[in-house]
DNA sequence: ATCATAATTCGACATATTTCGAAATATAGA
DNA sequence: TCTATATTTCGAAATATGTCGAATTATGAT
């Protein structure tokens, strides 16, 4: 149904880069927030520049580009350059496949059903 | 309705304890089988034992002994004694509430729906 | 009590991560 | 072109992690 199908070693990448509390802190904000593609595109574009993911995290600007990069590059968010700044946000079928690590398999749901 | 509430630190924990790959496969292995309070608790004890999780795992006893006791601090996975074998189970609620963290919330939902 | 098996603790070492500041790059605007 | 702003790259330092082997603890069996 997706395209995302992850290996153990693929997926140890993805939570080991969530394992840093300022970087779960910014993918927290992404979640929180709407995503491209979506109707509220226009409305929040502005609010997901690196800078602004950074406000209150109180981390240098280069710290905080090294934490943007590596959820980058773990596949956990998506970054483009529009002018100036650089904008970055979660894809909803990203979050959707995470989730779905995490649920019981159907056959022992059935099992446990007690 | 759970007992389960996390900040961001914790969180960043339990997804450190993850984000190493010996681990994350021992935890899918649990993840993947059965649960103790369950239907299936008396057929599958006696895979749970930590000797067992290591199989296949290439890693020395002392080091698989280290990792089991990360994925517990964290909160993952839970441990009980039984005779000469440590057993090890996850808590169904616990895999729930991880989902949960990557689930677009409610309102956006709705905006989104296009 | 002694032995064998399962698992943990400890100490050590190599490697990885987090963080910063300084310098570099990208881009819009005067 | 020059300047200001946003972001990245680089190099260095401190700290954390993953791993092992040896020694230790826990338990059941002889």
């Amino acid at each position: 149904m997706s395209n995302y199908d992850f290996n153990i070693r693929e997926r140890a990448e993805m939570f080991k880069a969530l394992g840093n509390p300022h970087r779960l802190a910014i993918f927290h904000r992404l979640v929180a927030c709407c995503m491209p593609g979506t109707l509220c595109d226009t409305d929040c574009v502005e609010r997901f520049t690196v800078g602004r993911l950074g406000d209150g995290l109180d981390i240098a600007p280069s710290t905080l580009s090294h934490h943007l990069k590596e959820l980058n590059r773990a596949g956990l968010i998506e970054m483009r350059r529009n002018g100036k700044m650089v904008e970055c946000w979660i894809e909803p079928d990203m979050l959707d496949n995470l989730g779905s690590f995490f649920a019981i398999p159907r056959d022992e749901l059935m099992r446990n059903t007690k």
